[in-house]
DNA sequence: TTAAAGGTGACAGATTTTGGCACCATTTAG
DNA sequence: CTAAATGGTGCCAAAATCTGTCACCTTTAA
């Protein structure tokens, strides 16, 4: 029985029955008094808010609101966590966003700075707005979610990204962009870039790109997106 | 030096150089040869890829997009991320929610499993909808998050809710209803309630509610809140 | 062929964890 | 009041685990 372990089945146990004796738990987890003594400790340590009455009918008893858990993330599922809270502030606060900000601040914390840090910068260049309702929306691709760490990797290293895009005729063209932004219409997500190509700003739903890669090229340019607060002026945009 | 803080350390120096050999390892972090690799083992077994090339001009190299991070939250802070992602959800399914879903279906999973499921029953009763813009929203109060445990436990075990409410007009008067529903008009969020002292449903704005108390009362019933889908019919609310 | 790299197994020594014990403080039953 | 039940602490030796050393293997590039 591992030190780890233990300690969840202390836990586990201590939800389950409510309120516990040291001893019994000590027979529970095949522990000595001592051992879950020190357990139960290191718990509070931890965060866990473990109330205790001594006397006789006394016992150990775990705060339910206190429960702590402990889970293990990939860094792409802390950026998707990130966009939803990010996104649904943005919609608005709603009550609870700061308790999920805690929850983010503590996830972050956990990971190494510098990548919170080129977390943080990508979610600078969202720009979150209001789908108008009348649009026609059938044609909704999936996003691949590969298509995460070339786009990370331009946004951050300031490069060119190059990728296979179909409009909306069904036609397939070869692109080769500078990433300026990222604008999320629920439920549609596009990338802006500059197409120096045309000179001009162009717009590219994700669910129709494929094959992105980042592309180093000096002449990448960081230019000024016009966005205006929350007015969008690609509202004219064809899905 | 703790085995745990090592392989933190190991991790960074993975980060930061790109690429290191074994020996370079053991040196940075002040270990043997032996214990590094073992180190590496274990990392690997934690879920981290990292990939070794043998030979001469070889090494260990941390494939930076599966980089692990451990996170310890509290269950009010997993209820926040839920309601996050599953509001996010509702206004319009945007990339990545299926990535949000995966990193907190990871969270619930270390959490014991009837608490998930009681906080899933809990999200049953959100009905989330969008506030028309032309409201007068200039008094809106922070949502004191201590109400959490008292609507938990009003809703999940079926019982009456007795709490203070400032109407608009500013005057306080005490309440006891059975609670229904949670309904979110962004920023808004509304507690609807059977009064049944009016025999009629009620909406409560959260922000106004204040000292809940959750009150057994074998008299609850559970009701068919008159919500249509999406449609609110509440669209007249009083902000 | 040789040197540089990752990887494995075994074993003794170092370190940490565990159990047992004595003892203390508090509370409640009788 | 007294006794029993309970949480809690300090100490030390035994048990378990971790660590370093060493020998050796495989693969790769010069």
């Amino acid at each position: 029985m591992n030190v780890r372990s233990r300690h969840d089945a202390i836990v586990r146990t201590l939800r389950r029955n409510g309120t516990s004796t040291v001893d019994a738990l000590a027979d529970e987890v095949g522990a000595s008094r001592r051992t879950v003594l020190r357990d139960i400790s290191a718990l509070r340590d931890e965060g866990y808010v473990i109330h205790s009455d001594v006397g006789r009918g006394g016992g150990l008893q775990l705060d339910t609101q206190s429960l702590q858990t402990r889970a293990k993330l990939s860094v792409p599922e802390v950026f998707a966590l990130l966009i939803s809270v990010a996104a649904m502030r943005a919609a608005g606060n709603l009550p609870f966003s700061e308790l999920a900000d805690a929850g983010l601040a503590k996830i972050e914390k956990a990971l190494p700075s510098d990548k919170v840090k080129d977390l943080r910068a990508f979610i600078e260049c969202l720009h979150i707005g209001q789908l108008s309702p009348q649009q026609d929306l059938s044609d909704i691709g999936k996003m691949d979610t590969d298509l995460l760490p070339a786009f990370e990797t331009a946004f951050l290293a300031r490069q060119f990204i190059r990728f296979d895009y179909w409009d909306a005729k069904g036609r397939k063209t070869l692109r080769k962009v500078e990433p300026q932004a990222m604008l999320i219409l629920p439920p549609l997500w596009y990338l802006v870039g500059w197409d120096p190509a045309r000179d001009d700003f162009r717009h590219y739903r994700m669910d129709r790109i494929s094959n992105p890669e980042a592309v180093p090229d000096t002449s990448f340019r960081r230019r000024h997106v016009p966005f205006e607060d929350d007015v969008c002026p690609y509202s004219e945009l064809p899905p």
